[in-house]
DNA sequence: CTCAATTTAATTGTATACAAAAAATGTGTG
DNA sequence: CACACATTTTTTGTATACAATTAAATTGAG
C-alpha cells in the first residue's frame, strides 16, 4: 500500500484522531520515506477535506454536527440525482454490478468478529461498491468524480462502526429497494429511496455524537 | 501572483491550449522556480480537473460536448440548490454583497476594448462575485466548497468571451431576477431562475462549439 | 510572579542531485 | 523498407541540504 492509502486509512479508522497534528517529518518517519512524497499526500488529503491546514502543518479534520448535516445534505442531493439518472440510463451490466455488490455485502455482513476494524472496513467497502455501481450507471463521469469527493469516508466508517446487526440488515434492504426502482426505470422512486437511505446513515452518526456528549456531561467533562 | 494562479490563469484564458503537454521542467523555466513548487501546482490542478494526467506528465484538459452537458447539469443542481437555500437563510449583509456584485458587473460590462482578455477576465470575476455571494448566503460551507470545484473556469471564460453586448445585459438581468427571488425569500423561484441562468451559459458554449465544427467542415478539416 | 523581548528549536518551503522509468532515437536484420 | 531490439535522451520520483518562517523556550525587567 502506498503512502497515500496508508495515511488515508489511518484517518478513516481513527488511528489518527480528529485534531491530531500531522507533521511531515513524523509521517516520513512513520512510513520510512522522505518528506517529498509525504508533502504531496498531505496536499491531496487537504483538498479532499480530510485535513485542515494550520499555519504550520496540518491537523486531522474534526466534523461538527453542522458539518455532518451539510455534508449529508449534499450527498442526498448528488447521490439521489445519480440514482435517478441510473434508473434512466442503466445497462444490463450496470444492474449486474449492483446485484454483485449486494451479494458481497450479504457475505461480509455478519462475520465472526464484527467489532474488528478490518471487518468493518470490509462492510464499508462492500457498501461503497453498491453506491459506486450506481454512480457508474448514471453514465455521468463528472457526477461520479464529484460524488467521490463529497463522500467523507471517516463518517461512513463511523456509521457502520456503530451499526448493529439489525441496522446492517436494514441498510441492505434499502439497497434492494433502490435496486428495484432502478430495475423498473422508476427514476423518482430511486432518487427518493437513495435520499432516505443516506439520511439513515447521517442519523446514525448524529445520534452517536449525541450519546457521546451525554456521557461527557455525566462524567462532568463540560469544558 | 504565485505559480498556482499564474498557471491556472494561463489555462483559463487558453494560453495553454487544451491538449498541450505541460512538463515540470518547462513550467519551472517559464516561472523561474524549481520543479518542487511546480509539482504541487500540477497535482492541485489535476485534482481540480483542469489537467489530465498522462503516463508521463500532464496535458491541458479538453472538454467534449458531453463533458459540458454533464458539468453544467451538475452546476444547475448545486447552484440551484444554493440559490434556494440562500432565499431561506440570507442575511441583510448577504443581500448587500449580491447587490454590490451586480453594481460591479454593470460597471465593467461595457468597457473600451471588450475583446481584450483582461476585460473579459474582469467581467468573469464580477460574475463570479455574484455567484459566490449566493453560495455564501446559502450558509453551507461544504456546499460552497464543492461548487467551487464544479465550476470550470475555462468554460465560464469561454462563454463570456463569446457573449455580445446584448447577452451580457441579459445575463445581468437574470442576476437581478435571482436576487429578487432571494430578497422575497422565494426559494423555489430562486432555484429555478438560477437553473435557467446557468443553462444559458451552457448553451452559449455549446453553440460556439457547433459553429467551430461547422467552419472546420467547410474548410475540409474533417480528420 | 507575570509578561514582553529575545533567543532557540521545530517545521515547512525551495532548490538541487541523483535514481528510476518512459519515450525517443538509432541500428541491424530479414 | 518494415520491424524488433538496444541505446540514448527525456522526464518524473525521491532523497537531502539549506533557507525562511513560525512556534516554543528562556531570560530579564517591573
Amino acid at each position: 500500500m502506498d503512502a497515500y492509502q496508508t495515511i488515508k486509512e489511518s484517518i478513516i479508522i481513527g488511528k489518527y484522531r480528529p485534531g491530531m497534528r500531522l507533521t511531515e517529518e513524523f509521517l516520513a518517519g512513520e512510513l520510512n520515506v522522505s518528506r517529498t512524497p509525504i508533502r504531496e499526500v498531505l496536499k491531496q488529503l487537504e483538498s479532499e477535506g480530510l485535513l485542515t491546514p494550520l499555519r504550520r502543518g496540518m491537523i486531522v479534520r474534526s466534523f461538527s454536527k453542522e458539518d455532518i448535516r451539510q455534508i449529508y445534505d449534499l450527498r442526498t442531493l448528488l447521490e439521489g440525482y445519480a440514482a435517478g439518472q441510473a434508473a434512466l440510463f442503466r445497462t444490463p451490466t450496470d444492474l449486474q454490478q449492483m446485484r454483485e455488490a449486494n451479494r458481497l455485502y450479504e457475505q461480509v455482513m455478519d462475520q465472526k468478529d464484527p467489532e474488528e476494524i478490518s471487518s468493518i472496513l470490509k462492510i464499508v467497502r462492500a457498501n461503497q461498491h453498491f453506491h459506486e455501481a450506481i454512480h457508474v450507471a448514471s453514465h455521468n463521469e463528472h457526477l461520479r468524480f464529484h460524488i467521490s469527493k463529497v463522500v467523507v469516508l471517516p463518517l461512513v466508517f463511523q456509521s457502520f462502526y456503530w451499526y448493529d446487526r439489525l441496522e446492517r440488515i436494514r441498510s441492505l434492504e434499502s439497497h434492494q429497494t433502490i435496486l428495484e426502482a432502478i430495475e423498473n426505470r422508476d427514476s423518482e422512486r430511486a432518487r427518493i429511496a437513495m435520499h432516505e437511505h443516506i439520511y439513515q446513515g447521517r442519523d446514525k452518526v448524529l445520534k452517536h455524537l449525541d450519546e457521546l456528549s451525554m456521557e461527557d456531561l455525566k462524567e462532568g467533562k463540560n469544558d
